[in-house]
DNA sequence: GCCGGTATCGCAACCGGTATCGGTACCGGT
DNA sequence: ACCGGTACCGATACCGGTTGCGATACCGGC
């Protein structure tokens, strides 16, 4: 549906009548008696008005109740001020962090940002692309690398700066901001092989949507085998698919712990694919009285809020959401703000490996 | 700055060129050899096209890659599909949760969500709204009832429908969804208080900035009142502002709940501000062997995803954060396709009291 | 062959701003 | 008195669609 070309222009019921009666600048320009290029002028703070005109035409254009129309505006200057976001989910905390970061730096300069949610969903991603290019935005920040080849070309075409954030294993259309997965989740493995932790299981969700979960577990894996390691142990998700779309992550992670140790108690350690489900981990541990991580250690992906609850228990990366939001907010005002300047290509914010408690034992090893 | 007029709409630099060369309307039309109006009627799915030209424009619109321009289209048809949803912040995980009920329930409509954050600042507040209604929105979903007077009339005379969400203690604009925090606060006391609790302490943050907080720490002390009680002991913030801002809300709590016993160690129950906070103190009284509720019950707010990794600990009054998006985008989509439909003025979602572990003790005490 | 009706189509006039460019007024210098 | 320069202002032509309405073509019926 969505890729017959215009399905999603087509049909449907006709938005507001909103827009009538509304003033427009030939009413500010009547009431403050100048042309509509004076007031237009005099709003924007333009030169070529005297400083008698502009304080009449502001004065007029309060009075009335006045305030510009977006459409016409933009319409007729033919540049926008607007800078798409497309995140894949609300309900990881992650992305409202990268939507911060965002909002932050662009506070206090001309651009704004317009977020769009894809749900993980492809289709959606696809739409809501294309319908953010209806508005002729200044440019793009885009998550993940692993678009459809149709929405690869679509952001290709766009002819803005297109800005790819949290990942980069892979062929950033434009630009890119992130880390490497694959690399993330092979380095936490090493950390924590070197603490002399073997028998390693693994908890994940959502893999086939959330493809840099994927790519960390890949990682991860490919750092056991060249120890010559392998999982001792594995859930993800599809051995458990009834209920758990509903639940939240948390108490996934706190099932799916359960079940992971009923299967193989022997475990020594525990990589989840994100710290909500890590978490969810831990309070099992907690509720059953097994030490983290003397007896079982846990290592997530993220750095969360939540993990700070429990200094030390988890391990995890410590990725910088709202840097990455923020830089990538960054290059689009800086590719923008001149016409010379191009972004850097890539930058690259490595997640920084936290071990907690962890860290003595890695001493004890060493 | 922002109250001198115009001062949002003046100077600053002059968006991208990212306009230019796009394909246009007649772009499309004179690769299917119709007019410009036969294309646009294809496009949008008009009648009075014939099947024949409806497939010649939308292939010639694939071919050449072309896009509307909802600038002139919104322009000229003179209505949007825009629903303005402002929300105070992103890092609380409560309004991605409302935002996500919003997209969700405007998913398969024609309106689509803009989303707007203030940061608890009135000023921005105000920005953000004007600038919204500068792109004559559908409708407009604004958080909370306690807009400056300023703001307040800009909602009023904004000509569209406005709902109000989260809150109810106040005076709506026009309608609103909600309920009532000094409400909530006041029952979860008295919920509390049957449960035999008497010595109460509170811990809360951000409280000047966040209304409804104070609303429920106001209803809660007007029930202990009510039963001739007093929080026993008080930490809001003020007493360790150093460094509290730049720290997680879950640290925060840490740190406040181990102050807040350190100064009344004989406290039987702490009320927070939100369940963030709570679970800080939670985190506390497990890393220090206090039995949670037996040594001390600790009480939150919102029902939070968190608070599931240890069922029954923390009691909290469980907000239907999703539910109050979903209705308030409903309630405007209702509006906006029917025009004699006036939207219910109010809507309550009553938050549902969860004592967890306590609901034992509460048995006991009766 | 003429007529009313229906299905299709396109011209022209906007929508509400802004870019452009050509005035007008007034200034000081010569 | 004349001239060039500057400050200020406004008529006009768009921007890229959509609405309104008239034009055209084709149809069956008489």
């Amino acid at each position: 549906m969505i890729h017959d070309g215009f399905g999603w222009f087509c049909g449907g019921w006709n938005g507001s009548k909103a827009m009538k009666n509304r003033k427009t600048l030939a009413d500010v320009a009547a009431e403050a008696g100048v042309s509509k290029m004076t007031a237009s002028r005099a709003l924007r703070g333009d030169k070529d008005v005297s400083q008698a005109n502009v304080e009449r035409v502001k004065l007029a254009a309060r009075e009335i109740g006045y305030y510009g129309n977006q459409f016409a505006s933009s319409l007729s200057s033919q540049h926008t001020d607007l800078i798409g976001v497309v995140v894949p989910s609300l309900s990881n905390i992650v992305f409202p962090q990268v939507m911060s970061g965002v909002t932050n730096a662009l506070k206090g300069t001309a651009l704004q940002p317009v977020f769009g949610v894809t749900e993980y969903d492809p289709e959606l991603e696809y739409a809501t692309i294309r319908n953010m290019l209806s508005w002729r935005p200044a440019g793009l920040i885009v998550t993940g690398l692993d678009q459809p080849p149709d929405t690869r070309r679509l952001l290709a075409d766009a002819g803005v700066p297109v800005v790819q954030i949290m990942d980069i294993d892979g062929d950033p259309v434009d630009a890119c901001v992130g880390f490497s997965h694959a690399e993330a989740g092979y380095e936490i493995a090493s950390a924590l092989y070197e603490t002399g932790l073997r028998r390693i299981g693994y908890v994940g969700r959502n893999l086939d949507k959330d493809r840099r979960a994927g790519k960390r577990r890949q990682g991860f894996q490919d750092a056991l085998r060249d120890h010559g390691l392998a999982f001792a142990a594995i859930i993800d998700g599809a051995d458990l698919q009834d209920d758990m779309t509903e639940i939240s992550a948390v108490d996934c992670g706190r099932r799916m712990t359960a079940a992971l140790l009923k299967r193989q108690p022997d475990l020594e350690c525990i990589y989840f694919s994100n710290d909500d489900l890590a978490f969810g981990g831990l309070c099992h541990c907690v509720a059953n009285g097994i030490d983290v991580p003397k007896d079982v250690a846990l290592a997530g992906f993220n750095g969360l809020g939540l993990i700070e609850g429990f200094p030390g228990k988890i391990a995890t990366s410590r990725t910088a959401r709202k840097e990455i939001g923020e830089k990538a907010a960054r290059m689009i005002l800086e590719t923008v703000e001149s016409d010379t300047a191009k972004m850097d290509k890539l930058h690259i914010l490595k997640p920084e490996i936290s071990l907690g408690d962890l860290t003595a034992r890695k001493r004890k090893a060493d």
